[in-house]
DNA sequence: TGATACATGTACCGATCTGTTCACCTTTTC
DNA sequence: GAAAAGGTGAACAGATCGGTACATGTATCA
């Protein structure tokens, strides 16, 4: 197989896992669903646990590189990025395909402290706090890392509320907490 | 099984789906660890999902009346009670049994959008949502309904971020927003 | 054309899954 | 004390789990 069979296998496996959950999805469906053999799957993975592993190295890659990139498309300031992020949830909220956060759900399914898919996981949320603080202290926050953290915390929440409630409001009103947050900055 | 075997069964079985997970808890297992045998959990419960509900409903009645008592115990107006919410949920994240929130993760491993366990989950949410609005009105805030979505909104992303970082921080960073927010409450 | 390398489907392994059957053993009740 | 009720372990069914063995392509290179 090569490199590309490998990231095209790893690309169409996300989806099943993302919506069926990990525990759920047997290897045969991921078989039948990607067209690759079972036998090709694990030349190239030794257990589940490292596709999964795969899944979500391409799931944090790709969510933050959207998300940062909509963020700069969509305003210029620091601060106007840092807004508009909760506007770009709304939007993935309002998605089909939308079921909640994939690091979440990875985390609540295998939440041994030591787990490496636990720790991938949280590794997502703390790499997504550290560029909202480095926005912030381009914005001249007070504590930016204060502001950072609020931040993560208020985006945590509404998308959980917005998977379970399957409504897209929790965005809406994780920015109106964000503006008064932010209301020091120009 | 007396209903009071019933009811034990139902509270042994709780901490093990709430620390395996759902899917990766088996009825075997349930069966040896509760001292029931699988032949009178079955007479009692047609199927695992039955069981599980019966463990969700348990947990929400037990950590909302836990919560509730908790936060008249230790505040006697209205808003003091809604922000020694976070010290509580404080307590919560240093105990060694800490997992998260049992529902965020049921939705999280049963997410199709018409499932039984799917809709209680957010069932719990929306009646922690309106106790909070009712606290909201008595503490005379501006916008009730808006403080209790915002305040559940940091109660969850609180949750779900020390579960993952296996600390308990979120919990004052969430309210010190709260604080922001209720600021004009006395 | 013949040898090498790799991807394939299929069948299989032992373990585990949800759920059932059944022959026993207590306990309660009349 | 016998019948009825309800609980037990253990074995089982049929399906699926993660993972492997193997024989059959099929493409590349000499």
């Amino acid at each position: 197989m090569s490199q590309n069979k490998r990231a095209e296998l790893v690309e169409n496996a996300l989806p099943l896992f993302y919506r069926n959950g990990f525990h759920a999805t047997g290897m045969d469906l991921v078989a039948k669903e990607t067209g690759v053999s079972k036998t090709s799957i694990y030349k190239h993975f030794r257990t589940k646990e490292e596709l999964i592993l795969a899944v979500l190295r391409l799931r944090d890659e790709s969510f933050r590189n959207w998300l940062c990139r909509k963020m700069e498309e969509m305003a210029d300031t620091p601060a106007g990025q840092l807004l508009v992020m909760f506007d770009i949830l709304e939007q993935w909220f309002l998605e089909d395909s939308f079921r909640g956060c994939m690091f979440i759900k990875a985390s609540a399914e295998f939440q041994d402290q030591g787990d490496a898919i636990n720790l991938h996981a949280f590794e997502h949320k703390r790499l997504l706090e550290e560029h909202f603080r480095t926005l912030a202290e381009q914005a001249n926050a007070s504590n930016p890392s204060q502001l950072a953290r609020e931040l993560l915390l208020l985006k945590e929440g509404a998308i959980v509320l917005a998977a379970m409630s399957h409504t897209t409001a929790p965005a809406k009103q994780a920015k109106q907490v964000a503006q008064i947050l932010m209301a020091d900055l120009a």
